[in-house]
DNA sequence: TGTCCAGATTGGCCTGACCAGCTAAGGGAT
DNA sequence: ATCCCTTAGCTGGTCAGGCCAATCTGGACA
């Protein structure tokens, strides 16, 4: 039983990972999630924040509760079905991101707090610590630390352009299992390249923070881009070689 | 307690009951709730019942946790309405295109098609020729120019950060108005930025392609700026000079 | 009169336990 | 060998009690 990590109920946590693994097909439709004992293990909470969690799945209309069966993926998405679902591709969305969160982070230089410095340094060193212990709850921090700067350009319009961005990857079930790939294959969270961009921002420099930022995301693209070769050596290598070609021209 | 349906998980029947009780006005807004431990006294049931409940009342958007003070009735009725309705005030608006569309246009330098680069040119024919014969400019030809570039970059992303936008736009009425306003002060469609952005993207220019985007949104800007100035000089000024330097230091 | 601090209160989470459905493995009857 | 039926072991549902941290509140003190 660990740290009590800041913002927001656990179980929120718990239930946004799920949810995220839902989308990412990790947990196909039907399928059983693993007991509620198991999920407590898993992520290191007691049984009632898993709970919690599944019936806030529940009550998204994620999945089915069955006594004494277990809990039932029954469907990928948040029910609301809204009209904005797009599904991109894993190289289309970093490229984007590169692009926008980069001036999302110019933007946060000249306008962050010091209190939300302050929670960045907590959360680097969250992903640190999650990191070493190489506990399943790890994207969470990342997505957090991303959402916070874009929070701090204090424009309602770039944070909703990020979170819709973030909303996306969520989404998309390519981008989920390449990046699980990429992960097992022993790509850690960039600890270094977020505290370079932590330092951007201290220092309140726009064009700092952009490169840093740009640059911790341009290197994302290029291990994903990396794993990709290794997986499909044979059946694809000259499409890939383009990809590349197409998406590192256009690197900053 | 009351006389329910046999079926279904305890922490149901509670929710259902606080839920009716907070539409009945017997709970009301802005009020707190009992303690957990009160109502799971009330109800005869557990504590983790009941929070199982408050979480649903939350995710329903009731009611408000606050740690460490109590729970608190946030509205009468369940929202119905989805959240995706953001109202982004039009400074706000440009900044974030500025941003954003500024790297659209970057990207879409390396990658745009002569065909393309065809369709834009026709676009601000289409400018001019509206703004000649002094037409209600539809605004029509100016999104449609501003859309077909961020679908040049090829990134479905960039595209859908980019129509999200204009669509906060239009579903905005402050904007809407202001500029109605600017516009009726005499402010011209801008047909010469329209052009030099064009001219920068037949270059293949990234560098330029974006210092022109930006140039021009941030124009726009300044002329809203402006008009709001003149408009509300009497009842603002102080107010307007300090929006003015929160949104100009971070120009570029 | 105003300030400040300690105790009471409250939500957040954990441990451990018992009960009641559900499921599937194993044994007996045919 | 096949089929049915019992039963043990899962799974969720719920409870009880406890510790912690944030918050609030009522004096005691300056």
């Amino acid at each position: 039983m660990i740290a009590k990590t800041e913002a927001g109920r656990l179980y929120e946590k718990v239930a946004q990972d799920l949810s995220q693994k839902i989308a990412a097909g990790q947990y196909a439709v039907g399928q059983r999630l693993p007991s509620e004992r198991d999920l407590a293990q898993a992520y290191e909470v007691s049984r009632p924040t898993i709970r919690e969690a599944i019936i806030a799945l529940e009550l998204d209309g994620l999945v089915e509760v069955r006594l004494g069966s277990g809990v039932y993926v029954t469907a990928r998405l948040p029910r609301g079905g809204q009209a904005g679902e797009m599904d991109v591709g894993p190289f289309e969305l970093l490229e984007a991101r590169r692009a926008i969160e980069g001036e999302s982070a110019a933007l946060a230089a000249a306008l962050i707090s010091d209190e939300e410095l302050e929670e960045l340094r907590r959360l680097v060193a969250e992903m640190q610590a999650e990191n070493a212990r190489n506990v399943v709850m790890s994207e969470d921090a990342d997505r957090r630390f991303h959402m916070l700067i874009a929070t701090a350009t204090q424009n309602s319009a770039m944070v909703a352009a990020v979170q819709m961005l973030w909303d996306a990857r969520a989404r998309s079930p390519q981008t989920q299992s390449l990046s699980a790939k990429a992960h097992a294959a022993g790509v850690t969270p960039r600890i270094d390249e977020h505290a370079a961009i932590l330092k951007a921002l201290r220092e309140r420099s726009p064009e700092a923070a952009r490169r840093a930022m740009r640059d911790h995301l341009t290197r994302v693209l290029e291990s994903l881009l990396a794993a990709t070769e290794v997986q499909e050596l044979e059946q694809a290598r000259a499409r890939i070689a383009a990809e590349r070609k197409r998406y590192t021209t256009t690197a900053r």
